[in-house]
Parts: structure tokens; sequence; C-alpha cells
RNA sequence: GGCCCGUUGGUCAAGUGGUUAAGACGACGCCCUUUCACGGCGUAAUCAUGGGUUCAACUCCCGUACGGGUCACCA
């Protein structure tokens, strides 16, 4: 067979020589231990914490050592694409702050070893087709989705692996160049194969997270390129990661098995392959057992699903970080005050096993990452929040900023701050008591509180209150009330002899902290006076007299 | 089914032949307290399993079970 020949039949109009393409990707120049790494999502629409997880690891070794950090889109499969969907994605990398030194941008590209699309990238990858096809490695294949299928149903009885290799792929490796001529000129589709060698020979290949994955040699006949022209997978990833020079992959696992393909085609090229670095997938607990995430089932796969949380990029990246490496939370613990950027990051301790998406733990690290927040910081990443997710709220942040940064500084200023925020949405239900406008009594009144005590005691409380007493003053007058009213002053008293008070103070002060926020649990009642005002005071709790 | 990966408390996990088997979240209890938080202290709870190797195994080897991945002209 006539390989050059055949390679100038199949590829007509592919006139560079490898050599050229490569001078148009050279070495880049970095300092000597630089990790060039990308992430390469496939434009589906869907953006889920996976993505994110890989793009933290790749983010962080290329910033931390100096290096470059790329977006390439995977937008072979034109079947999945979805409209829109690269800019979603950029908009999520960009709203978790993940940050791109080069690569796709909504509207091109940007950097040196572009395109960025990989279906703008036909041509490069022709010529290393052709290349193949030349080397008598790649050959045609015509064969129909029916004759393969009927070829998997023969191995399925046979009990054989399925695939075309050895025997199977025989039929299309032994047409002569005439035949394959006649074949497209009679318009039959085809897919260009790589020729899988059967040598039982195993390869190894050092994964940076896993260690040494052994594996059989390739032996099978895949698809480097679809009868569209586009590559599959496999052959844009080794072409793409090898011109853009990447050192490091980093990918899910789910991409192990096929890493046989991979191998053998760095090699046949004689480019060196690049440091794997293959992820654990995340998973959830269910039924009591762990299982994949699924997109279907569970909302909190999906990025967005944290974005309509109002769940901050900080506390996701921070999360993400406990996950990825172990002793994350033991630095954080040392350095409250440093920025998650800062800690020092290595693919070594990442765990293997597969992690689990944990809730709980999560809306703890939002927790404190907000109590760490300044209160203007709060108020302005909310209000931004609301903006898209709430507008009664928006409204209502933007007609009171001095008001919301008061409450917001509520109990944060003492040794031991609240913490009483979790997430934006959460945050529009516990601040709803210091607007008017959102105010609803949500608790019953104690018991021991009937009408008449109520009546009493806020009468009482209005003809003695003096909006700029103090804490301590305010509280004098609250507890002479209570006295007169017969209730305990301490609530040890109460608990002790109960049958000598009509309640204790805890109950008077629970009556009080309904008439003003609505609800038995909020913060320090005196504070939250000062937040609203004089005149809110008076008016909720007039309501009761 | 073939191939591959994995398995330390409810969860995330430290750990690389000799440890009282860290720490964090969660749960529970106590303390602080005008509520709720916050904070402090404490309790319960783990090496999947069976064989080896070894004076000694969570750590090394083999098998089993369980979980996961993959076997496309999808990535």
């Amino acid at each position: 067979m006539d390989y050059i020949a055949l390679a100038n039949l199949l590829f007509p109009d592919s006139t560079k020589t490898p050599e050229e393409i490569e001078k148009m990707f050279p070495e880049r120049q970095l300092p000597k231990d630089a990790c060039v790494t990308r992430i390469g999502p496939s434009p589906t629409g869907f953006v889920h914490l996976g993505n994110l997880y890989n793009a933290i690891i790749g983010e962080r070794i290329s910033h931390q050592s100096n290096g470059v950090f790329y977006l390439r889109i995977e937008d072979t499969d034109n079947k999945r694409e979805v409209e829109g969907a690269v800019e979603t994605l950029i908009n999520a990398m960009n709203y978790f702050g993940v940050h791109f030194d080069e690569g796709a941008v909504a509207d091109g590209d940007n950097g040196n070893y572009g395109p960025y699309r990989q279906r703008q990238r036909k041509e490069i990858y022709h010529v290393f087709a052709k290349q193949l096809t030349e080397m008598g490695l790649a050959y045609p294949c015509f064969l129909t989705a029916e004759e393969i299928d009927a070829i998997r149903e023969e191995q399925t009885a046979n009990k054989e692996n399925p695939g075309i290799y050895g025997k199977y792929a025989e039929k299309s490796r032994s047409l002569t160049i005439e035949q394959i001529r006649e074949n497209i000129e009679n318009g039959m589709e085809w897919v260009l194969r790589f020729k899988g060698k059967e040598t039982g020979e195993h390869i190894c290949v050092d994964d940076a997270i896993r260690g040494k994955l052994e594996m059989p040699r390739n032996n099978m006949d895949f698809v480097l390129l679809k009868s569209d022209g586009i590559p599959t997978y496999h052959f844009a990833h080794v072409v793409d990661d090898h011109l853009m020079r990447s050192t490091h992959v980093v990918r899910g696992e789910e991409w192990i098995s096929s890493l046989p393909m991979h191998y053998e085609l760095f090699n046949t090229f004689g480019w060196k392959l690049p440091i794997y670095c293959h992820t654990a997938t995340l998973m959830k607990i269910d039924n009591g057992g762990k299982r994949k995430l699924s997109k279907r089932k569970d909302p909190e796969l999906a990025l967005s699903y944290y974005q309509q949380e109002g769940i901050s990029p900080d506390a996701i990246w921070e999360f993400l970080l406990t996950l990825l490496n172990s002793n994350y939370e033991e630095w954080r613990i040392s350095n409250p005050d440093t920025s998650y950027l800062d800690f020092p990051y290595t693919i070594e301790k990442m765990n293997i096993a597969g992690a689990l998406v944990d809730l709980d733990k999560l809306r703890d690290i939002s927790k404190n990452v907000i109590g760490a927040m300044p209160a203007e910081k709060i108020y302005e990443s909310w209000k931004e929040w609301c903006r898209e997710y709430n507008t009664e709220y928006y409204d209502l942040l933007t007609k009171y900023p001095e008001r919301t940064i008061a409450a917001l500084n509520v109990g944060r200023n003492a040794k031991k701050p609240r913490k009483d925020l979790e997430t934006w949405k959460q945050s529009c239900e516990f601040m709803s008591f210091y607007y008017d406008e959102t105010l609803k009594i949500c608790d019953e009144m104690p018991q021991e509180c009937d009408e008449q005590t109520q009546k009493t005691f806020f009468t009482k409380y209005l003809e003695t209150y003096d909006h700029n007493d103090d804490s301590n003053t305010w509280f004098e007058k609250v507890r002479a009330i209570t006295d007169e009213l017969g209730f305990a002053v301490r609530p040890k008293d109460y608990k002790n002899n109960p049958e000598q008070y009509k309640g204790s103070i805890v109950h008077i002060t629970n009556m009080l902290r309904i008439a003003l926020t609505g609800r038995a649990n909020a913060p320090d009642i005196w504070e939250v006076s000062h937040v609203l005002g004089e005149e809110i005071v008076r008016g909720r709790i007039s309501k009761f007299c």
C-alpha cells in the first residue's frame, strides 16, 4: 500500500507539514518548574462542581508556579453543544473566581496558542492525521453503524471484548487504495482509525495523584477523526496538549481507562507525555451508601445551584480546598486572616478516593467566611446577589444602606462575633426583621405572658423608654418592670422557686423580643433597637399596648 | 463480563511497620447566658473482610466482598 498516496487522497487540502505547525506553537518561555495547565470543558450548558474542582487544581498549580492556566473549549461533539454554553461557562468560572491567563473568551481568543476552540483547529489535526496516515498508522474505515453493531453483538455472544481490533479490523484495514477511492467517490462516509497493535505488553504511567498506573497497551483501532473530519477527544487531547505545551493534564478518573490510547499517540508522535493528574469523582451520600453525584437527582452538582443559594465563591473555594488538600483546614486555623490563595497547594496531598460533598460542612465554612467579612463587603456582595435573585431585598438594601450595615454589625464587634449568616438566600430570611416591609410575627408570645401582662409591660416600657440609655441602664429598667409584674428578675430564682413567680425575666425579654423582631430567637434587643431607631421601636412596641 | 481505580468514625480526613489511631464538620452533654447564636469543655463513634510476610501491620503481599470508572464517529 502506498501510504503517501492514501494520505493525499484522504487529505488533499492539508498541505502544511507537522514541522510548520510545531513552529506556530513554540516552547513556552517560562521559569523552570512552571506548570502549564488548562481546563477543557465541553460546551453543554451545564457547569458542574467537578468542573470547578478540577479547575481549581489547575489554577493553583499553574499560578503558584508562575505558569499558565488556560481555557480550551472542547466542542468536538456538535450534537451536544448548546447555544451560549461557552458564555455560561466563562461567566460561571468568572463568578467563582477562576481566572485564565489565556484561552477562549466570549468573543474569540486571548493568547498565542489558539485557536482555543477545537472545532476551529480542524486543519491542525488534519496535518497530524495525515502524518499518521503517511506512516501507515492510520486508515479510513467505512464501517456503518449497523456493521459495528453486528460486530459488537458477535463479540458479546463470543464473550470477547467489544471494539474494532484484531480480526474485526481486518475488513477495513485491508481495503486497497482503489477501493478506498471508489468508496469516497460514491459518497460513503468514513472515519480515520488508528492502527492498534496486539502485543500483550503493558504500559506504565506515573500519575501525579495516583502513582504508578499499569494497564494493557492499546490494541484498539480507535477513531481519530469522525466522519465530519472533527477529531475525537483522544486525538484532540494529544495534539492540543502537546502543541499548547501543557505540562499537566488534570482530569477526572473516568479518563484513566483511555490512557493507553493517549499514551500510544504521544509515543508514536515522539512527544513528551504530560504529567497526568486523575482526580477522584465527587460523590454523595444516598441511602447509606456513596454514589456518584448525578445531574438529574442532585441539584448541588450544578454550579448554578450555589449561585442561586447565594453561597459566596470564597466559601466554595475553601470548601473545595478542604476536599482537595487535607491539610487545608489546619492551615486555615493557623492563618485565619490570610487569603486562601496563599495556601501552598500540592497535588501530592490529594486524596484519591471519591470525596463526598457534605453540604453541612459547606454551610459551616460559609458561615465562617461571611463572619470574617467586614459589614460593608457583606452588604455589597449580598446586594449584588439580590440584584439577580431577590429584587424585593435588592430594593430594601438599596433603600436602607446604613441601617443594613449597622444591622450586619450587630453582635459582630465583640470578642465572640455572631455567625448568623450562611448564604445570601438565608440572609434575606434572617435579616427580614430589620425592615418593616418584611417584618413578620413568627413566634407566639410565651404562655407566662398573658394579654394583660403584655399590655401592662409594653405600656410601662414605652413610658420609661429612653433611646439614649446605654445598654445597662436600659436593662435595669426592664428588670424594674419585670419585678413590678411579679416575674423573677433572675432566671435562677425562677428555676429554683417557680411557684413564687408568674414567670421569669426570660419570658419577659422573649416577649419583648417577639414584639420587636417577630421572633423568639434574635440578636441582642438593645443593639437591634439602636439599629432600628427610636421611631420604629416605639411603633412596633405600641402595637402590643 | 474484560480492564482499571478505590475502601480509616455519620462526613472530610491525618497516618507510610511499633501512635493513647490527629484535627475539622455533624450528633449528644455540660458551662457561659435576658432568647438565639458565638465561645469554652467534654462524650460517643473508625482502620471492609479472610489469609499470609514480620518479633510487630491501618501501614507490605495475595484472595474475597463492597463501591466507582470504562469498554461510542460523548466528552
